[in-house]
RNA sequence: GGAGGCAUAGCUCAGCUGGAUAGAGCACCUGCCUUCUAAGCAGGCGGUCGAAGGUUCGAAUCCUUCUGCCUUCACCA
């Protein structure tokens, strides 16, 4: 029970009897370090129905419960504000009540409750996974986790922008440039390889546009005219007509970059539960649109392209088919998301993990599936996120500056090695382990940085800073765990067994802080899960790593005198892991035994 | 031009139902390793919360206007 739950009915009742009013809420908030006090209640609110001056009405609610509230031990009253003073009691009992609980902070899913859908990552499968993507993968796997944590079942899937004129651009590359080269022919990922090419490609195209440029050609005729465009166009038209070789190409690539990704994918730790194919579902979009147009939702222009028109609801008219018939981003967005309903029917909404640039673009879609009349349309979230810029500005692939994933990991693992090399506490661990630990501390670090941030703002992400150790970063934190790892291995007596009441230990005041931290783990999750944030997490887990090092650092644990204090002591610090480790698992992140 | 977002210390960020003297980290300065991991702790310096009005007993937080930056308004995805 809460302190908030175990109060509020108290107070109502004081107040019901002291003044013979009722009162609907009543405002807590955490009382401030430099007054005596666990709790504090605002008087403030009170005074638009009791007449008075709020010391007075503070005493006498503070008097009542003091009398009457096993948990209240004291009260004071500074101008509005009525703190509450805890009995030690009260956090004992909570702690020994959760002591042993793995699950501590979680929620078990009911099986009745409908299941979210989190989609995220959905990349392109013409380049390699950015700096960008990693803040997509990390926000949605996070928030699945969350979710999850929350009490709710949720599916992780993606939708692969598998067709278009950008995979045949790097098609057409390969075809001409590429020599035959693979993956196992050259050692390099498939995904990086295809990059390559939508590379060269672009670079080819720019020669023939100043080419054709300076035979008098305008920039625009140019650039529709070189032939290069018009061969990735033909092979567009090739690859929806089916043509053999064509298909058996981009089926061969599509699978490099398939493959190159899951390797990224599972260096960087996140995973799916479903994969989504744009080539399969916008079939089933186009279906759909034909079914809204007999319903009167859409609307056919002269030409045959079918449009929606949202001006009543303050959106513009917006194309949901192509005059051709061909499909547009929305048709195939509109399909995947009936496709999911229809395969996982304990599907109940969905969140959508995908950059802010985009919220035009999904307010739309999930207005027009409502207008569709599908029930679940009200639980669609778009979990918009604010881009990643560098230093230097936006990342550019024209001018060098996009950060690669891979490059980006490897180069955090590479500066953990270094600092703990420097640091030189892992003397007896194998090259194994150490590269694991390099793996955790360097990952750790990348994560907790991009995480901390709230999702919609916008990242500047410094390089120089992301590989900062000290102070508020996922090192720190693991460094804590590490070190509460430390005592319970050293802690070589039975300190579990034993559950300690208020006249077998005085709690230390540190104590005490730390426990009222540990007690709010709960509504974090809650908090953290309802807004979609992962940033509550990150912020709650410093907060608790802060109270346990001024803790560690102020009160002796393995060098306490007191058999009881110490054996507390060793508990208090094994929960403080074990929620670290908790919170961390929501956000991606390990934590290690030593470092 | 229409729509949306953001603006808090030199830098990076917390501050989510309006509450006490606006909090951290980095950087800079002082202390603390013969005692449980100094990737740590304790302290100092640093803010007219973009600007101006308004609502309120009380505003970084809510409302209005303005300024600055970003995004979007494609038969691209």
């Amino acid at each position: 029970m809460s302190l908030i739950s175990i109060l509020t009915p108290e107070i109502k009742k004081a107040v019901s009897l002291l003044f013979e009013v009722n009162i609907d809420t009543i405002e807590f908030q955490a009382t401030r370090r430099e007054f005596d006090g666990d709790i504090t209640m605002v008087v403030f609110p009170l005074l638009k129905v009791i007449k008075g001056n709020p010391v007075e009405l503070g005493n006498k609610i503070g008097t009542y419960l003091v009398e009457n509230v096993a948990e209240v031990e004291a009260y004071n009253v500074v101008s509005g504000f009525l703190n509450i003073v805890i009995s030690a009691n009260y956090y004992l009992d909570f702690f020994n009540a959760v002591k042993g609980n793995e699950k501590f902070g979680t929620v078990e899913p009911n099986p009745a409750d409908k299941a979210v859908m989190v989609e995220y990552s959905s990349p392109n499968t013409n380049k390699p996974l950015h700096l960008g993507h990693v803040r997509n993968n990390l926000l949605g796997y996070s928030v699945a986790e969350i979710i999850k944590a929350s009490g709710k079942k949720v599916y992780k899937t993606q939708i692969i922008n598998d067709r278009g004129i950008h995979i045949c651009k790097s098609m057409l590359a390969w075809q001409k440039f590429g020599n035959g080269e693979t993956p196992a022919s050259t050692g390099l990922k498939g995904d990086k390889i295809v990059g390559n090419y939508y590379v060269k490609f672009d670079q080819a195209y720019k020669g023939q546009i100043s080419e054709l440029m300076a035979t008098g050609l305008s920039e625009d005729n140019a650039k529709k005219q070189a032939p290069l465009i018009l061969e990735a166009q033909q092979m567009l038209l090739d690859w929806e007509a089916g043509k053999p070789e064509v298909i058996e190409l981009w089926k061969t690539m599509n699978q490099w970059v398939y493959d190159g990704f899951a390797a990224t994918y599972q260096n960087m730790g996140v995973d799916f539960d479903s994969y989504y194919y744009e080539s399969n579902t916008y079939l089933l979009g186009k279906e759909v649109v034909q079914m809204g147009l007999e319903k009167g939702i859409f609307e056919k222009d002269p030409d045959g392209s079918v449009w929606i028109d949202l001006t009543e609801d303050g959106l513009d008219r917006k194309i949901v088919l192509r005059s051709d018939g061909t499909a547009v981003y929305m048709t195939q967005d509109i399909g995947t998301a009936i496709q999911r309903v229809k395969d996982f029917s304990d599907v109940g909404g969905m969140v959508y993990t995908v950059g802010n640039e985009q919220d035009y673009h999904f307010k739309v879609l999930f207005l027009i599936l409502k207008k569709l009349g599908f029930d679940w349309s009200k639980n669609l979230f778009h979990l918009s996120y604010g881009m990643v810029d560098l230093p230097s500005g936006k990342m550019k692939s024209r001018e060098g500056t996009v950060v690669d994933a891979d490059d980006l990991m490897n180069e955090m693992m590479q500066t953990a090695q270094t600092i703990s090399e420097d640091l030189g506490k892992l003397d007896g661990y194998s090259e194994e382990e150490k590269t694991e630990l390099y793996r955790t501390i360097g990952l750790g670090a990348l994560k907790y940085y991009i995480l901390k941030v709230d999702p919609k703002k916008r990242i500047l992400f410094n390089p120089e800073e992301s590989v900062d150790f000290a102070g508020n970063t996922g090192p720190f934190i693991q460094y804590t765990y590490a070190r509460i790892q430390s005592i319970i291995r050293k802690a070589d007596f039975d300190f579990a067994s034993k559950t300690f009441s208020a006249n077998e230990i005085t709690l230390h005041e540190k104590e005490k802080e730390l426990i009222k931290v540990l007690a709010s783990y709960p509504e974090v999750i809650q908090s953290a899960a309802l807004n979609h944030s992962p940033a509550l997490i990150a912020n709650y887990t410093y907060d608790l790593v802060k109270e346990y090092n001024s803790f560690y650092q102020t009160v002796p644990i393995l060098g306490s005198d007191d058999e009881n204090a110490k054996m507390f002591r060793v508990q208090l610090s094994k929960k403080v892991g074990k929620t670290i480790a908790s919170a961390f698992k929501l956000l991606g992140i390990s934590v290690p035994n030593r470092m």
